[in-house]
DNA sequence: TTGTAGGCGTTATCAA
DNA sequence: TTGATAACGCCTACAA
């Protein structure tokens, strides 16, 4: 494991000369850059980051803490976020929360530890702290969901209107007993969703369940509301891993999508096209979310007595089978 | 930012006591860790990793590098590695290649210069070049693919026989023109499986294609098989993304899975029993590679002078109705 | 049991 | 332009 002064000793300058080469900051003597770079080479020597970021006082990673990796919202903010980081040099290391606190506290230490130069993050729930982190002075940019209590940058959806749109929309597709199938309570995408339903159906005519972001818990609670005397003849379904339970749900009660029950559900998963009938979505710009939230970050990290600003974007009905009788 | 300085002085303590006392090492008076304990807790003390990571050599972090986030079978195996990493105190950071030499060089560099503890890893290809990590002393683990020429610890699956057994049980069901859509060449996996298939068929029977790993390819690929003179009644496609892809271009020409065409599918997606017909699939162990991944890399940390050894875990056939008449 | 001091590998300051 | 040298924040002999 060979040392900056082992390449200095090989190539007989001093550490100076040879940390100078190595990061092209002032000028080197073309000559004495050659030798360094020779002995860099034979030695195999590789910057230890460790000790740079120690001295330097900064890091180029980012760290992305997401609510759930296996969901394809957050995998492809996921890849915006990458795209626009990777361009200015810096590197993107993912943590999965798991729509946990538990282990959102431990990634969050995480970044603190190894002083990351920013953090973004899609909070699990009103527990999600970021205090300590913002008392070290690293930049937090929420994503998806909003920080409670918190002036930092945010990047979030409409998320109430696009449902209260597509509420509307089965409505007008002639469904009458239209229920809400939202994530858990606290979850401000979950609650949002839940009261864009509520303004779209009034609180007197509202039927709706809530549970965790995850099919097993929608296939229960679909069930649960298809099972009833007088079941709803539509589901709006608050994201796209939800949408999987209640479709089995619908299978295993011989239901078909669209002409027995309307379906809109969120997030326009890759297979969403594939099922029979296809399945009206509320299209979220996931991508577009992490690029936007990383550019934020970035122009924190540059400069930090910017305002927080808060993006809103919009989602966008796509309109396919499920949701027409 | 305080630093353990800070809080020496606060307590009235020298900076060993400080650190003796955080880390609960040697024994210390409970009055003077008292006092530590509560300097600390007023200043807001964080310990700071880099210096910490600096000065023992190492780091509780594991790297990660998957070659493609969006595909759930590489998710799977995250959250396997987590899960074990988790409990014995380690973090897991995850790095998104995106079947990208370039990226995988760029996160591996990453990888070297903050000197993870380990790093496990799906190479892109035979590209893929570790010899600079293994030099520094890192472990290394390849998880789903080979590593070329190096001799490290292995997770892989019987990918081979798999796709061989698939073949089969296309043939065995009345198939008569069985096609192969495999990834790109130089990717172990696919090379892999299209041999699977060669085994099965013989080489004057083989039809296939090659393309991406990403619905993308696969869709353009499939799509000139099927609008061939004497088209193939018959698919074996080589992951669940480029499945993505076939069944648009089934749908494009109004064929139907099963009927039609017999269609076998790697790895087990969520959605793959939402569709009509189901899709019989080759379910890969993804969950139990990122565990076992996770175990080889803890050993060799914890011991580096273990033999290497590979595991070969075994995929299943999970008969559904895409491969039935 | 506690404190002093040296060093992990870099970079940045200051003279030369 | 180059080279000593002092940090960065922490841990750990070694000494007291």
């Amino acid at each position: 494991m060979a040392t900056i002064s082992d390449v200095a000793a090989r190539a007989g300058v001093s550490t100076a000369t040879v940390s100078r080469t190595l990061n092209g900051k002032s000028t080197v003597d073309p000559e004495l850059a050659a030798r360094v770079l020779e002995a860099a080479e034979e030695l195999g020597y590789h910057p230890n980051g460790l000790a740079r970021n120690l001295r330097r006082q900064e890091t180029a990673v980012l760290a992305l803490i997401i609510s759930d990796v296996e969901n394809p919202f957050f995998t492809s903010i996921a890849r915006g976020v990458e795209d626009l980081a990777q361009v200015s040099g810096y590197s993107v290391v993912l943590c999965n929360s798991d729509e946990n606190e538990d282990k959102e506290r431990r990634y969050l230490d995480v970044a603190l530890q190894e002083r990351v130069a920013g953090v973004l993050l899609s909070p699990t729930g009103p527990a999600t702290n970021v205090t300590r982190l913002r008392r070290l002075g690293t930049p937090v940019v929420a994503v998806d969901r909003p920080l409670p209590g918190t002036d930092c940058d945010q990047v979030l959806v409409d998320t109430r209107r696009a449902a209260r749109q597509a509420t509307r929309h089965l409505v007008a597709n002639g469904y009458r007993r239209v229920a809400c199938l939202s994530g858990p309570s606290g979850v401000r995408t979950a609650d949002d969703r839940l009261s864009g339903y509520l303004d779209a159906v009034g609180e007197e005519n509202a039927i709706y369940r809530r549970a965790e972001y995850r099919a097993e818990g929608a296939r229960r609670a679909a069930g649960d509301l298809l099972d009833q005397p007088a079941p709803p003849d539509a589901l709006l379904v608050a994201n796209s891993t939800m949408a999987i339970g209640v479709l089995e749900a619908l299978a295993a009660r011989k239901l078909r999508a669209g002409r027995d029950i309307g379906i809109v559900s969120f997030d326009d998963a890759p297979w969403t096209t594939l099922i029979d009938p296809p399945l009206t979505v509320v299209a979220q710009p996931a991508y577009e979310i992490g690029r936007v939230a990383a550019q934020l970050l970035l122009a924190r990290i540059a400069d930090s007595t910017r305002e927080p600003v808060t993006t809103t974007l919009d989602a966008q009905l796509i309109d396919r089978q499920s949701s027409h009788r």
